[in-house]
RNA sequence: GCGAGUGUAGCUCAGUGGUAGAGCGUCACGUUGCCAACGUGAAUGUCGUGGGUUCAACUCCCAUCACUCGCUCCA
């Protein structure tokens, strides 16, 4: 069916609309007036988030066997973050200049008293701009005691490495995953959940040899493709490669897969080629031999193929792809057809996969059999209020493919209704084969 | 960070220097019994926040916060 086509402003106050009447998604501290870059995740938006982050974990770690899991802390040894670059890089004195209201780095500036823009001599003081989230270690708040919130997953996956290849026995090649928050104090967060301070990264770092790491990169950066398109179920013309120009320089290749969003194409996931930089600057910094020694006694600093996915991001692109309206046929007074809203999500990350609903009050002690029965299958949900027809756009508007419908002949015939999500098409089913039918749909 | 715009009920939005409104939604009861049905009734507002002007401010002024758009930024 062809999805209606909205503009991009519109369908974004539509989805930010539907996340916070439905309970997907909150602005952060709303009653205090909200905070700028952080957002809350409502009842069905939990679920949707872990759907979608059991999805990814269940497929890189649980159905491989050479990618392990970590679960590693958000504050790390001020050192990691030495290492990794992101105190130097991520911090820059800057200084404003109060005439032309430019912004330019201090040590780029060839004569600081002077803005190079408009040659004013009107500056502010220069003041550090650190892109990481700062706190303090222990009761003392000086400047011995300063931690950083991590800015990316990766880095205690590199830090780590070398313990979990041990306790695994796992040889190269190999991944490690990690799902987890990760920091970042962004000078402007935009579009919704797009960029924001405060997100949570899927992160999967797999060391090989330098040989054939370029077959390694290739590889996952098809399997990730593959992945978007057959278990998120986009479609071709959301989706697209980007290349990078500049790569760092220890990069031999980086690619985005970037994806169609209500506001335009945005980066999804990166899939980098890091080279042995992150392993061996972490080796310098610590003086800890990370090298992998094979059976043979040979000694390699592994090569890092880096696939780093924005959960945040990943959830907002599904809801943005899903959404739709359609007319439809109402029995409301005066009008022929009504708009239904509907997302369109697939079943596996739909916050709700099956709501069940008796037909009538009457029945609501059947039917709570029925949840009772699937709910601890399938993420279901009870609902006996308002009309049946209400009850079912209800549903479409959080993207729950099936409903489950107890009638006043269920009683008799122990089978209920089914109502798809996309075609309203109704199907009768025997209760004892109801969830061979949710396992062969969802 | 700069510029512009917006901020009133859960949502979408009217509104006027003098008692706060609608539609939708929500809840209850009745009716109905497969696509937002109908009827009756009910609840819900620091008018984003703080300050100022005024006899009186949701309305005018200032500041601030948040959101949207454009630029900037996004190792």
């Amino acid at each position: 069916m062809a999805k209606k086509e909205f503009g991009s402003q519109e369908l974004m106050e539509k989805l930010v609309s539907l996340c916070k009447r439905r309970g997907f998604i909150f602005q952060s501290s709303e009653i205090y007036g909200g905070f700028n870059g952080f957002w809350d995740y409502g009842p069905y938006g939990v679920k949707m988030k872990r759907a979608i982050e059991n999805l990814w974990w269940n497929y890189m770690v649980e159905t491989r066997q050479d990618v392990e899991g970590l679960d590693s802390t958000i504050i790390c040894h001020p050192q990691v973050w030495k290492a990794s670059g992101h105190v130097d890089q991520f911090s820059d004195l800057m200084c404003d200049c109060k005439d032309c209201k430019a912004r330019h780095r201090v040590d780029q500036m060839p004569d600081q008293t002077v803005c190079p823009n408009c040659n004013s001599k009107n500056l502010t003081e220069p003041r550090e701009f650190n892109l990481m989230m700062k706190t303090y270690v222990g009761p003392v708040f000086d400047e011995e005691h300063v931690a950083y919130l991590r800015a990316e997953t990766c880095q205690p996956i590199f830090v780590d490495f070398q313990q979990v290849r041990i306790a695994t026995r796992q040889k190269l090649p190999f991944g490690i995953a990690q799902i987890g928050k990760a920091f970042r104090n962004e000078i402007n967060p935009r579009n919704f959940t797009f960029r924001s301070r405060e997100f949570t990264q899927m992160e999967m770092e797999y060391f090989c040899e330098d040989e054939n790491s370029m077959e390694i990169w290739e590889y996952w950066k098809n399997e990730r493709l593959r992945y978007y398109r057959e278990v998120l179920g986009f479609s071709d013309d959301v989706l697209r490669i980007y290349v990078h120009e500049k790569l760092a320089h220890y990069a031999k290749a980086a690619v985005d897969i970037e994806v169609k969003f209500p506001f335009g194409w945005g980066e999804l996931e990166g899939i980098h080629h890091r080279g042995t930089w992150d392993i061996s600057r972490h080796q310098e910094f610590s003086g800890a031999d990370l090298a992998y020694v094979d059976e043979n006694g040979k000694r390699t600093i592994p090569t890092v193929v880096e696939t780093s996915v924005g959960l945040d991001r990943t959830f907002l692109a599904l809801l943005g792809n899903a959404y739709d309206e359609e007319e439809a046929a109402t029995k409301k007074e005066g009008q022929e057809t009504d708009v239904r809203v509907v997302l369109r999500l697939p079943a596996t990350v739909a916050p709700i996969q099956v709501a069940i609903l008796p037909i009538s009050k009457k029945l609501d002690e059947n039917a709570q059999k029925l949840f009772q029965d699937l709910s601890g299958k399938f993420r279901c949900e009870y609902d006996v209020t308002g009309s049946i027809g209400k009850r079912y756009r209800r549903q479409d508007e959080i993207g729950t493919p099936f409903c489950v419908t107890f009638d006043f002949d269920s009683v008799n015939d122990n089978a209920v209704t089914i109502r798809e999500r996309d075609s309203m098409e109704q199907v009768r089913v025997n209760i004892t084969q109801l969830k061979d039918y949710f396992n062969d749909h969802i």
